[in-house]
DNA sequence: GCGATATGAGTGC
DNA sequence: GCACTCATATCGC
């Protein structure tokens, strides 16, 4: 993994700055180091990691996209875990009726998604 | 709307 | 292996 620069560049931070104030930023050219996750784990984060910005999946729209149809309770149980939270969008996933949840808050989680709309 | 139940993967024992 | 846990989904009422 040769992204070890890129991953502990200023370039991340100033992303975040960005993100956090509000500007479209694209955080797929930073990349997670995920090598002590299992399979599963990775194919969510992965799966996450694509959601556009201002868009939101339902946590079983994305079991569904990994080849784990049924699984969105799995989904929710990896994303609580979250290794590297923003460069993960994980308030972008949502349950089907309600909002879901978020480790951070979910009064954190409303302001991120309110940011990006 | 609300409660019970089904369900997938991870963790600890 | 087994018995839990959980940021869900869905059905019955």
């Amino acid at each position: 993994m040769s992204n070890y620069e890129l991953w502990n560049s200023d370039e991340l931070y100033k992303d975040i700055s960005r993100y956090l104030m509000g500007e479209n930023v694209d955080f797929l050219k930073h990349e997670p180091n995920l090598s002590n996750l299992t399979k599963f784990e990775q194919a969510v984060l992965n799966e996450v990691r694509k959601v556009p910005y201002g868009t939101t999946v339902t946590y079983s729209e994305l079991a569904d996209r990994i080849g784990s149809s049924g699984g969105a309770r799995a989904v929710g149980r990896t994303l609580s875990k979250n290794p590297y939270p923003i460069v993960i969008p994980c308030h972008r996933v949502v349950a089907k009726t309600d909002i879901g949840g978020y480790s951070g808050g979910l009064g954190l989680k409303k302001k991120l998604l309110d940011i990006e709309q």
